[in-house]
DNA sequence: AAGTGGTCTAGACCACTAA
DNA sequence: TAGTGGTCTAGACCACTTC
């Protein structure tokens, strides 16, 4: 007599077909009705099996049409998780903003295709460094917040040490999904590199980052260039299950 | 009439309180029989309720002694998800590799912190680039693999299309738990920068990546030089709930 | 021994989807 | 309109924890 419950029975029952391709993926598994037949369990029972499907990722439900396979297998991958946005933006966490300048711009076809907006619309940048006092700055960062949000020139000289996507959130309740972030290796244009106090064209970690909201409009964009050596950007990855 | 089920609301309801430090945590949470008198539903509705709150994380329950009260707050993090090592190594996914040196090293003390294992260990060395035919490489990867594993010389030749940390779980079955990995910008040394084809000391992307298994212990470690322009590191950050 | 959460049944009504 | 999954009830037995 196994002491597994029914429903474990069940779901790794499915679970396996599922992986021999006995229900391919996107096809459609048995409706609960003919689960409750086949496996002479109750609805309640089978519905327990399916919900440890589901929580696998394995299949999706819908009313009235019925559950899909969606995966072969669970899949175990590698995941990062942060706390926060100051996680991310390791710097924030610990050392102050200090304001260079803000000013509204409209981006040209150059601006646009480095930042990935449309050209010709209308941002406000609030170009800032950071670093502790009494260091050369460890980065510089030009941050595009759509014109809409001009306030936040006020709440950024008010709160310098709170993120500018913290601010647009709870001041405009635009609440940030996602945030995609690249980094590549580029040398530090002239202009930065004076304010950096390193020589122009020397080795720079430049980050781009764009903020989009659930529908993934773009609430924020923002550019990030630090010197070699002033700034590292750390992740741990853990494997799943 | 809310539209809402009544499990849902048992459960925001439930929430609230605990929020509120109505129940704090650590305590005990009323038990199913009283939140079935207290809210008037069923047991099944209770429970539906209660497990909304244990896949948030707020409570743990054990049969026999109780629910517990385990967080305030559902926590709401940022998270990044990678099926697989090939996501994180994006570059392996698409281009093949080609090495260009095999070699047991002792690491003297530079070496080693940069690395950041223990000086005067040994271990074997791979060398290789990564890059499209026909085009200058992407970038160049210093393997480390502990010297028990030597016979992976074989393997990586064998298997150009696999990441080496693939080769060694699958053939020593030393499963990677954790890889944490940081990312600098630097100048490319003159010896790399030859074989990539840029002038030396131009900038690049510094990755140092290190793959531990369960315990901790390092299993493999890499560093890699990537040119700008060459290589882009991209992330995609989502919203947890 | 009493009480807890875990499992399971049998039956019901409903909202939604697709023909 | 028929069939799907989502919700809910009432009741039962069990394994486990605590006293």
């Amino acid at each position: 007599m196994p002491s597994i419950s029914l429903y474990s029975q069940i779901a790794e029952e499915l679970a396996r077909r599922i992986a021999n391709g006995d229900y391919p993926v996107g096809s459609a598994l048995p409706t609960e009705h003919e689960l409750v037949d086949a496996f002479s369990a109750s609805r309640h029972t089978v519905r327990s099996a399916l919900r440890q499907l589901q929580d696998l990722g394995l299949i999706s439900r819908r009313r009235g049409s019925g559950t899909v396979v969606e995966a072969q297998r669970p899949r175990s991958g590698y995941s990062q998780s942060l706390s926060s946005l100051e996680d991310l933006v390791q710097l924030a966490a610990r050392t102050p903003r200090s304001v260079q300048k803000m000013q509204e711009v409209v981006l040209d076809i150059d601006q646009a295709a480095e930042l990935g907006c449309p050209p010709g619309t209308r941002w406000l940048r609030i170009s800032s460094t950071r670093g502790e006092a009494g260091k050369p700055p460890a980065g510089w960062t030009d941050l595009y917040v759509d014109a809409h949000y001009s306030k936040v020139k006020k709440l950024v000289q008010a709160h310098p040490d709170r993120l500018v996507s913290d601010l647009i959130e709870s001041h405009f309740g635009r609440r940030i999904a996602t945030v995609e972030q690249t980094i590549s290796a580029a040398p530090v244009p002239a202009e930065i590199a004076r304010v950096l106090e390193v020589p122009a064209g020397s080795p720079g970690l430049f980050i781009l980052r764009h903020y989009r909201d659930q529908a993934g409009v773009l609430v924020l964009a923002s550019t990030s260039y630090h010197p070699a050596d002033r700034y590292r950007f750390s992740m741990t990855l853990i494997r799943e299950r």
